[in-house]
RNA sequence: GCCGCGUUGGUCAAGGGGUUAAGACGCCUCCCUUUCACGGAGGAAUCACGGGUUCGAAUCCCGUACGUGGUACCA
C-alpha cells in the first residue's frame, strides 16, 4: 500500500460532465505526482436516483481519458468493498451511527416526511425562508431527545421508521485546513442536524464519506466547492469517530461555470458545446427532454483524449510557466495543488477547440488514424490503402480542429466533389481558359510520369504558351478538383487522385462551366 | 433571509507592496501563400467599487456590490 491514497467517489446517477472529469483528473494527477494510489469508489446510496449502467459508463469515460484506477469495484483492491451499497451489507454504517448515538453525538428521529414539511412551513418567515432541523428546533420535534427513553425504546422495538441525526454541538467553532483555501471556519450553531443514517438503513453522504475514507485509509480527499458548507459535519464526525489526526487532507475544487453561471447539463444544447466526456447510450445524458436533441460528448464530437484532459487540467490550474500543451505524463510531473485556483473558471469552447487543434497538429497521424478511418467508414467511404490514407491525413491535419473535419477537408481525395463552387469561377471564366483546360487534358494524357513536379510543369508551360497567368488558372483548377477554395496545393491533390480522376473531374467541370 | 466561497481584458490566466500589469484563446490589421489553413509581425482590450494602512496598493486590512454554492432521509 502506498502512503498516499486519493479517492474519486462518483455517484452513478448521471453522466460525467466537465466538473466531474476535472475532479477525477486532479485526484489522479495529485496521487500520481506523489507516487500514490488512485482509488475509485462508487457512492450508490441514493437508490431512488441510481441509474443502471452509470457505473460502467464512468469507467468507460476514465478509460477514454487514459486514467486507470489502482483500486475500484472493477479493478479490485485490498480495501473494499468499493461500492457503498456493499459496505452497507456489512453493517459498518449502522454500527458507527449507533456508536454516535450511544456517545451522545447523535440521536434517533422519528419525524415523518409530512411532519418535516409541516415544520418547515410552520417556522418559515421572511427572515428565515428555510428553517433547519437544528438546536433551535430539535426539541420541538419527535426524536430521542424529546421522547422518554422508554418511549424511544418502544418505538425502536416496534420497528418505527426512523433516521439517525447528528447532534450539532452549540457554541463551537469548527475549523480545518483546506489545501487550496487555507483555514476554513464554521460556527456549529449555524449548521443543522444532518441525517446520517436514512430510514432505509443507507448512510447519507455525510456518514458514508467519513466511514469510507477511514476504512479505505484515504489520505487526501478532493471534492467540489459545493461541499464546503457541510465540511464541519464531516470534521466533527472524524473527531467523534476516528480522531482528527486520522482525517484526510481536504481540497475543495472551484466550480466550472458556463456562459451564464454554473455549468449545467442543459448548457450543452443551449450553447451548442459538449458538457459530458462521452455519450451515454443507456440513458442519453445530453438529451434535452424538451427538444429531444442529443448533445454529443467530447469524444463523439471529435476531441482527442489528450486534448480533453489537457484543456480540463488547465481550467483552474497552471504550471506557472507559459506552457499550455501538456501530455498526461507532464501533467503528472508538474501538478501541484498550490497552483490550483480558488475561484471558479468559465468554460470557453473556443479555447477548448484550440487545444484539440493543437493536439491534432502535435500528435502523429497514426495515433488517431483509426478514429478518423472509422469516421470515414461511417459515412460510406471505405479505406483500402492505409499508407495513402495516412499521407492524406498528414496533408490536411493543419486544417482540422475536430476529428470530423478530416472528412470535409479530405473527402475530395476519395470521391469527386458533389458540388462545385461555381460562383468563385464565374466572374473570370472565359473561352481562353476553357481552351487552356481542353488543351491541358491532352498534355496530361501524354505525360510520361504522374508526379507533382511534372503536372505543375506541364500546367505552367501551357499557361505561358497560351499567355495566361498560371495563377488565374489555378483557382478554377482547384474548384474542378476540390469543389471549393480550400485544401492543400492543387498539384499535390492532382497527383494523389491520379491521372484518370484528374482528367475526369476537369471534363465534368468544363461541362458545368459551359453554362456560366 | 442566513451561512460559506470567490472577483486581474469578452474568456483562461501570470504577477502577491515599486513591473511599460506576462502569456494564451477569440477579434482586427499586415506578411507568407495566386486556395483554405499552418507559420510570422503587429493592434484594440484588464486589476469590480469605496474607504483605510503605506513614501508607494492589482498586491495588505475593512466595508459595499456582484457572482456562485449550501440551507434535502441528493450527492
Amino acid at each position: 500500500m502506498s502512503t498516499i491514497r486519493v479517492r474519486f467517489a462518483p455517484s452513478p446517477t448521471g453522466g460525467l460532465h466537465l466538473g466531474g472529469v476535472r475532479t477525477v483528473l486532479y485526484n489522479y494527477l495529485f496521487a500520481k505526482n506523489k507516487g500514490g494510489d488512485f482509488i475509485v469508489r462508487i457512492e450508490d446510496t441514493d437508490q431512488s436516483r441510481f441509474v443502471p449502467g452509470a457505473e460502467q459508463y464512468i469507467f468507460d469515460c476514465l478509460k477514454w481519458c487514459g486514467i486507470e484506477p489502482d483500486e475500484s469495484p472493477l479493478h479490485g483492491g485490498a480495501y473494499g468493498p468499493y461500492r457503498q451499497s456493499e459496505r452497507k451489507e456489512q453493517g459498518f454504517y449502522k454500527k458507527y451511527a449507533d456508536q454516535l448515538v450511544m456517545e451522545g453525538h447523535a440521536y434517533y428521529a422519528f419525524d415523518t416526511p409530512e411532519e418535516l414539511e409541516k415544520m418547515r412551513s410552520d417556522f418559515k418567515t421572511a427572515e428565515n425562508p428555510s428553517p433547519q432541523y437544528d438546536h433551535h428546533l430539535r426539541m420541538k420535534m419527535k426524536n430521542s431527545l424529546t421522547l422518554t427513553p422508554a418511549v424511544t425504546a418502544q418505538l425502536l422495538a416496534a420497528g418505527t421508521r426512523h433516521v439517525i441525526r447528528i447532534k450539532m454541538p452549540q457554541g463551537e467553532t469548527v475549523s480545518f485546513n483546506d489545501m487550496i483555501r487555507g483555514e476554513i471556519k464554521n460556527e456549529t450553531d449555524l449548521v443543522d442536524d444532518k441525517v446520517l443514517l436514512k430510514a432505509d438503513g443507507m448512510p447519507t453522504y455525510h456518514l458514508a464519506v467519513v466511514v469510507d475514507d477511514y476504512l479505505m485509509k484515504i489520505t487526501h480527499a478532493f471534492r467540489g466547492e459545493e461541499w464546503l458548507p457541510s465540511a464541519p459535519v464531516h470534521v466533527l464526525l472524524w473527531k467523534y469517530l476516528f480522531g482528527l489526526n486520522k482525517m484526510p487532507e481536504w481540497a475543495h475544487l472551484p466550480l466550472i461555470l458556463g456562459p451564464s453561471g454554473k455549468l449545467s447539463k442543459r448548457d450543452g444544447t443551449k450553447y451548442g458545446f459538449p458538457v459530458f466526456a462521452m455519450n451515454w447510450p443507456q440513458a442519453p445524458v445530453g438529451t434535452d427532454p424538451k427538444t429531444n436533441e442529443l448533445t454529443e460528448g467530447f469524444k463523439e464530437k471529435g476531441f482527442l483524449p489528450e486534448a480533453f484532459i489537457n484543456l480540463l487540467a488547465l481550467l483552474g490550474w497552471n504550471a506557472g510557466t507559459e506552457q499550455e500543451l501538456f501530455t498526461k505524463e507532464e501533467l503528472i510531473a508538474l501538478f501541484s495543488i498550490d497552483r490550483v485556483h480558488s475561484g471558479g473558471a468559465k468554460f470557453d469552447y473556443e479555447k477548448a477547440k484550440w487545444f484539440n487543434h493543437e493536439w491534432i497538429k502535435k500528435l502523429k497521424v497514426e495515433s488517431y488514424k483509426l478514429k478518423v478511418k472509422v469516421l470515414f467508414e461511417s459515412k460510406g467511404i471505405s479505406i483500402s490503402d492505409d499508407e495513402k490514407f495516412e499521407k492524406i491525413l498528414e496533408l490536411v491535419k493543419d486544417r482540422c480542429t475536430l476529428l470530423p473535419d478530416f472528412y470535409d477537408q479530405s473527402i475530395f481525395f476519395f470521391t469527386d466533389p458533389s458540388t462545385l463552387d461555381t460562383d468563385a469561377v464565374k466572374p473570370k471564366w472565359n473561352d481562353d481558359k476553357k481552351l487552356f483546360f481542353t488543351g491541358w487534358i491532352n498534355a496530361l494524357n501524354n505525360l510520361q510520369s504522374w508526379d507533382v513536379a511534372g503536372i505543375e510543369h506541364s500546367f505552367k508551360e501551357l499557361a505561358t504558351e497560351k499567355n495566361i497567368k498560371p495563377g488565374e488558372l489555378q483557382s478554377p483548377l482547384r474548384i474542378m478538383l476540390v469543389g471549393g477554395k480550400y485544401g492543400p496545393p492543387v498539384f499535390v491533390i492532382a497527383e494523389a487522385i491520379g491521372k484518370i480522376a484528374t482528367i475526369n473531374r476537369i471534363n465534368k467541370a468544363l461541362d458545368i462551366f459551359a453554362s456560366l
